[in-house]
Formats: C-alpha cells, sequence, structure tokens
DNA sequence: CCTACCGATCGGTAGG
DNA sequence: CCTACCGATCGGTAGG
C-alpha cells in the first residue's frame, strides 16, 4: 500500500480526502480542519495527505470548490429544467427547503456552517466563500428579475428585498433546525416563500 | 506586579479577561480562544489567566453569559420601558438592528458568530448558547402574543411564525453586513420589521 | 505515497 | 499571581 501510485488513484485519494474534509468542516468548520486528524480517518501520513495541496490553505481552498459544486449539483441542477421565472425560483426554494432539512452533510449546510466562521477572517478562502454566495444571489436575481419584468411577480417587486428575505427564511430555517431542532423551521420558511412568491 | 492581588484586583483582573475573551471570539470564535493568546494579549502569564477559570472550557462559558448579559444590556434595557406589546417588539426591533450594525464588538454580534460554530457541539457552552437563544426567544413572543391578544396585531398572527420571520431578517443582515458588506442590509431588515409589525 | 523529523503552540499542572 | 514544566498536537519539510 505504500510507494508513488497511478495518477487515477492519487486522484481518487484527492477527491477522497476533500470529500472526507468537506463533512468534518460542516461539524468542526475550515479552521478545526486539522491535517493530523483527516490523514488518520483516512489512513495516510500527515505528509503524503498535504503532497496533495501543499498546504492547509489551499486545502481549505479546494473543500469550499468541492462544497459550491455538491449544492449547486443538489439544490439548483435537479430543478434546473424548470420554466424560468417565477416556476424556476419557487421550485429553487423548494428544493432549497429541501436541502437544508436533509442530512447531506453531517453538520448540515457547508456555507452556513462557515460563513460566520469566516467573514472576518480576509483572504483567499473568505474570497471563494463570498464567490459562491454572491454567484448564488446573482441566480436567483436573474429569475426574481424576469418573473417582474414578466408579470409573474407585482410590479415594483424589488428583487434584492425579495431574496433578502427569501435568505432570511433559509438562515432562520437552519439555526433552528440545528440550534434549537425545531422540527417547525422547514414548514415556516415554507410558509415564507409561498406568501413572497405569490402572482400579483 | 507579581504575587498574590487582593479580591478586588483579582475580580477586576477577571472581568477584563472575559470582556477581551468575548471580542476575540467575536472574530475568530470561541474554539478560536488560546489561553496563551490572551494571556499574552493582557500581559499575564497562561497558568495566571487559566487560574481564574480553572479550565479553558469553564473560560468559554463565563464568555458566553458575559455576552448574553451584554446583549441584554445593549438591546432590551434601553427599550425596556416602553409600553409592552407592539410598541416595544417595534422598539426591540430597531434597537436589534441598530446593534446589529453597529461595532460593539470587532467581529460583531458574539450570538450571530458562535451559533453555527456550537450547534453541532454538544456540552454545556452549547447548552449555555442555546439557552441564552431561547430566553430572548421568549422575551419577544410574550410581546408578540400580548400584541395579538390585545389587538395590535392582526387576531390570528402566529407568533412562532412572526418571530420566525424577525429573525430571518436579522440573520439576513447579519450576513449581509458582515459577508458581503452590503450597506443596504440594515433598511431591508427595517422594511421586513416595519411590514410584519403592522397594526390591523 | 512513506518515515523521520522540525520548532511552535496547545491545554493544563506542580509548587511557590 | 509567577516560573518551570508536562505530553500531545499543530502545520510543514527533507529525503526517499
Amino acid at each position: 500500500m505504500n510507494g508513488r501510485r497511478s495518477v487515477t488513484a492519487a486522484r481518487h485519494t484527492r477527491s477522497q480526502i476533500v470529500r472526507h474534509a468537506m463533512s468534518v468542516a460542516s461539524v468542526e468548520g475550515l479552521e478545526g480542519l486539522t491535517i493530523g486528524r483527516l490523514a488518520q480517518d483516512l489512513g495516510l501520513s500527515k505528509s503524503g495527505l498535504l503532497g496533495h495541496f501543499g498546504d492547509k490553505q489551499t486545502l481549505q481552498q479546494r473543500v469550499v470548490e468541492a462544497a459550491g459544486a455538491q449544492f449547486w449539483r443538489e439544490v439548483w441542477e435537479p430543478v434546473a429544467a424548470t420554466a424560468a421565472g417565477l416556476p424556476r425560483l419557487r421550485a429553487v426554494c423548494r428544493s432549497w427547503i429541501a436541502y437544508l432539512s436533509s442530512d447531506a452533510l453531517p453538520g448540515g449546510c457547508f456555507f452556513m456552517a462557515v460563513v460566520t466562521e469566516f467573514d472576518d477572517r480576509p483572504g483567499p478562502v473568505r474570497e471563494a466563500i463570498v464567490g459562491y454566495a454572491a454567484r448564488w444571489h446573482h441566480e436567483l436575481r436573474r429569475e426574481a428579475e424576469r418573473a417582474v419584468s414578466t408579470g409573474e411577480l407585482p410590479a415594483g417587486t424589488d428583487p434584492d428585498q425579495l431574496l433578502f428575505e427569501v435568505t432570511g427564511a433559509m438562515l432562520a430555517l437552519n439555526a433552528g433546525r440545528r440550534l434549537h431542532r425545531d422540527p417547525t423551521a422547514a414548514g415556516r420558511a415554507a410558509q415564507v416563500v409561498h406568501r413572497l412568491l405569490q402572482a400579483p
């Protein structure tokens, strides 16, 4: 089991490392990741693990990227075929609520877990997190703008205010579920979304 | 400067430690607190600092308690004299928004910063955080219930749904300000509160 | 991918 | 409140 492996095997190991690190980070945070712990969990040496990334910060960046891809795959893609505008916006919100209610990762949604951890830590990891959050916001705003311009939502609706309130509902859902173990949180978030996304 | 000090001096040192630890934790998290760093910041030895608390977990609990007291003092007390029910609820929300927009601590609201850090870490620190969050929720619900029963808010208003939405607005405000440095977040939160807390 | 190792720092204790 | 110390672990490097 020692010595160099094939390129394919190395790629597999690397993706295993990132996947496991994502799970750990959802519970302990990105700063709580330690090379020694990950190496032990996966049966690798510390240097064997670190060799895939160079240093810890690069590993953290790869984990953020993997989490961004996973979120996109699990929340957006299942509803990407829905008609643009209001129907798609409604579908994405349902999908988002389902994701936050699921146990895709042991610590819940990766981004909800690391946003407050890194909002005060300048550097490339923070910028990566901000980048994914901003991209998500832009995708949703595009749908909201379309829904307003086609008259699916009331004229004069401010897309950014709408998304502020949707985001708030998702944050409250996450806090309710994870901190207070409140089983009604998903229903409350759905109710907010239902009210916000009503045709005129 | 060495040797035992008076009881008063010791109390002063202790409260200085807790205050500083609260600031650090608002940025680095409660787990990011280290005895060595705090001791150096305050010009103490590690053992001198730790002697006030016994161990790190106890220090973390004292920090949570101090943060709970500070939040109460800065958000609730300034508006405690407002008439119970809807007026008080509105005043508390304004006060809460002002607090989240202020820079009372370098990392922003302590509780916003540590909730996702400890939602998956069982133990007395988590329980202390949950306790303060639940107490806050109960205080607000009392006002909301009163506002509904006196007819200040529409009959049939669900106080818990109302608070879910208020909490969401505050979480979105915090994320907007701290992650995206969005200066419009406070106004958006105020708009949500204004709509939610309208007389029938 | 490994072993062997580095200096720094972690939380905490003994003893004064 | 200090100095002096403990074993464990941190991120990371050298060399293979």
